[in-house]
DNA sequence: CTTGGTGCAAATCTTTTGCACGCCT
DNA sequence: AGGCGTGCAAAAGATTTGCACCAAG
């Protein structure tokens, strides 16, 4: 079953009905890296401001996408089953984003951090901020 | 020395001017939780929104304050040397924020992702989210 | 059908900017 | 004195809402 097949499945078996202005934003989602909400509107062309911004919230609550914050303004960018789960590192100064590669060592450290706590995890997002490769070079001057 | 005069200190030593405006935001920073700037304009009562923002924006440069994500929205914190370096936990039910215990384990696996992508890090932020132990037991009923 | 979703326009909220004036050094 | 920082007002951006109309189930 492709992305797109699982995505409509997830919205019938949450009674909420597959439109064109949701998939088109689920579409606009597909491989890309995380966007900003005026990325996202600006990928669905046809599709009103409002409306992507109602669809990002129904596909949040049905954890179809998660919200991943860079700095000072968070992006989206599909979740879990549509997506296997990772971090980024984002540049200060030009605002790429990378994707971490998968560590477990880290997952496994969380798990006991939140049970010290008495804490059950459900979800843990890590954010690094730096400066990519390009922009390093760029400061030496 | 305290909080406030290490503040001061750290204006003058990279020759910011210590005013009334920057003092008020950053007494109603000290000994807080993590506040939105909503709040933290609210709690600057006489200073200009516009003020606090710049403020704001001085400080994180020079690492007085940081931001940290809670949810959908940012918050601001004092930081580093005015408050220890630590991460969150939050609770999907009921909001609260436990502090998580330091980890060095994690904090030079950070550093070793990064490098893999040729990032030089400066910074990072980790949020846990899920249930307290309160909220556990009510989910249970 | 008929209920829920959409587009549109306008309201809200958040953050930034230009400018003239007053305060720190 | 001289320049930086501030308040004010307004611009710019981001997000939300009310409402009439259209489309999915």
């Amino acid at each position: 079953m492709d992305s797109v097949d699982k995505f409509r499945q997830t919205l019938k078996s949450e009674g909420q009905s597959v439109t064109n202005a949701r998939c088109s934003v689920f579409e606009a989602l597909l491989h890309q890296e995380p966007l900003t909400m005026g990325e996202l509107v600006a990928r669905c062309v046809k599709i009103d401001r409002a409306s992507v911004y109602r669809a990002i919230a129904l596909f949040e609550e049905l954890g179809i996408v998660q919200r991943l914050q860079t700095g000072w303004k968070y992006k989206v960018e599909l979740s879990g089953a549509f997506h296997h789960h990772h971090h980024h590192a984002t540049c200060l100064l030009c605002g790429h984003t990378a994707v971490l590669s998968e560590d477990t060592t880290i997952e496994a450290r969380l798990h006991k951090l939140a049970h010290l706590v008495k804490f059950k995890l459900e979800r843990h997002q890590i954010e690094l901020q730096g400066y990519c490769a390009a922009c390093q070079e760029l400061l030496e001057d």
